[in-house]
DNA sequence: GCCATGATCCAGTAATCTATTGAGAATATG
DNA sequence: CATATTCTCAATAGATTACTGGATCATGGC
């Protein structure tokens, strides 16, 4: 049923099939490099900022962004000495929702991780997508993007206002003082939406979180305004 | 704004949250595992039948079952002295789905691989799920499911008929003569639906493939016959 | 209890992957 | 052309993973 001759047999056509689609797992298959996709779902980035983002090492983050790019996950673009990355594809991000997702439903230990770090306290409320539409449309909430302006720029939800987490209490003022506040950041393992909510709490604002970030919502079909045109 | 204290600092909980996720991405990471997931999309197996298919030893088989296991992506259920595994999770399929869609879009590799294996002989003229439903709904088609019968028994396309396809030679006076059949098997990379067409073609048949097999079908919100509920 | 079967576990080797270091391209500036 | 900046590459050592063959475990039949 099987031979060794030159041409593919069967079994050795199925090896390179899945080796080929390996490529890409065994890409993903570090906790490091998922961390640089997730930034890079936010839009393009030097290795330098990468680096200083995920923690890592110049060099070390430059190795882990060669290793993406041979399974043509990112893709490059020079700039005098700066060299910026991107994700190749959007359905690098679809990949990425897709893992999360399993995870969020298989590994308890995700649910157990974000308790740890947040004192499971539910100071922390959350709103869902669906259900922001509906407070946008009644004119019930404002909604704030708090991640830097750069990533504001490059693409964020229709109808929300910028202030970056670090200038957050600075800026309360440019807040109506009776609204509530649905704050957002990257998506929902982004800390900073977390910290906008707990220094408007300390200021006696209501807020809560959207834990979707503007990757998730494009990915999820509904418009994002600015950055990159997308019809 | 990083401390080293006793409870999680940002960057620790970023390294635990993407450490829990790569343990999904790591368990993917292995040409054999993506062929095992694969295989069992279609349906659970004994650790024996898959070691078999994928062409692995027992041994070697029962490790990265257990290491799909650990990361949650399989289940065990044991009977008699046999264990069957399944996959945990639908979810699992659109992991895989959406990793198979970005390796299609950005790695030519995989084109080449195929077009090698076929003889890049065109002769295997597809069809797509939309085409298929218009052409069954004029009854211009006959509807043909060439996977083994367990597998057509856990699930099918709606008004396919089955014939495995190594009956098939043996069993072409089943088919009306003059209809045009679309065969179909486990999905875009597996053989038996090019091979079935190869018979049919050796008989003068009309034929033609639908490269979707049944988890597609399902994941593309269409209904299965058969198998496990599901509305 | 004993045996056969299906599966898992274990030890050892080879191969692969990761992080680090330091050297070295590529590009811009003066 | 010299120099600084940003990034890549090569070499190394340490850790992890893949596969094999053999031992062990779990279950069901006798």
């Amino acid at each position: 049923m099987s031979s060794d001759a030159a041409p593919l047999t069967a079994r050795a056509f199925k090896d390179a099939v899945y080796e080929q689609f390996a490529r890409i797992t065994k890409a993903l298959a570090s906790p490091v490099r998922l961390e640089i996709v997730d930034v890079l779902a936010q839009g393009e980035r030097t290795v330098d900022a990468l680096a200083r983002e995920v923690g890592q090492s110049l060099a070390n983050a430059s190795q882990h962004l060669r290793s993406l790019k041979e399974a043509r996950l990112v893709d490059t673009r020079r700039d005098g000495t700066f060299v910026h990355y991107r994700l190749a594809d959007p359905q690098v991000i679809e990949v990425w929702r897709a893992v999360r997702a399993l995870g969020e439903r298989q590994l308890a230990d995700i649910e157990r991780t974000v308790a740890a770090y947040l004192g499971d306290a539910d100071a922390f409320e959350s709103v869902t997508a669906d259900d922001l539409q509906r407070r946008l449309a009644d004119g019930e909430v404002v909604l704030l993007d708090v991640r830097p302006d750069a990533e504001y720029r490059a693409g964020h939800l229709p109808g929300a206002r910028s202030i970056p987490v670090g200038e957050l209490a600075d800026r309360l003022a440019e807040l109506p003082p009776d609204a509530t506040v649905v704050a957002y950041c990257r998506g929902p393992y982004c800390l900073m939406s977390y910290d906008a909510l707990a220094i408007l709490h300390a200021h006696g604002r209501r807020g809560l979180r959207l834990a979707e970030g503007p990757p998730d919502w494009r990915a999820a079909g509904r418009p994002v305004q600015g950055g990159p045109e997308r019809g």
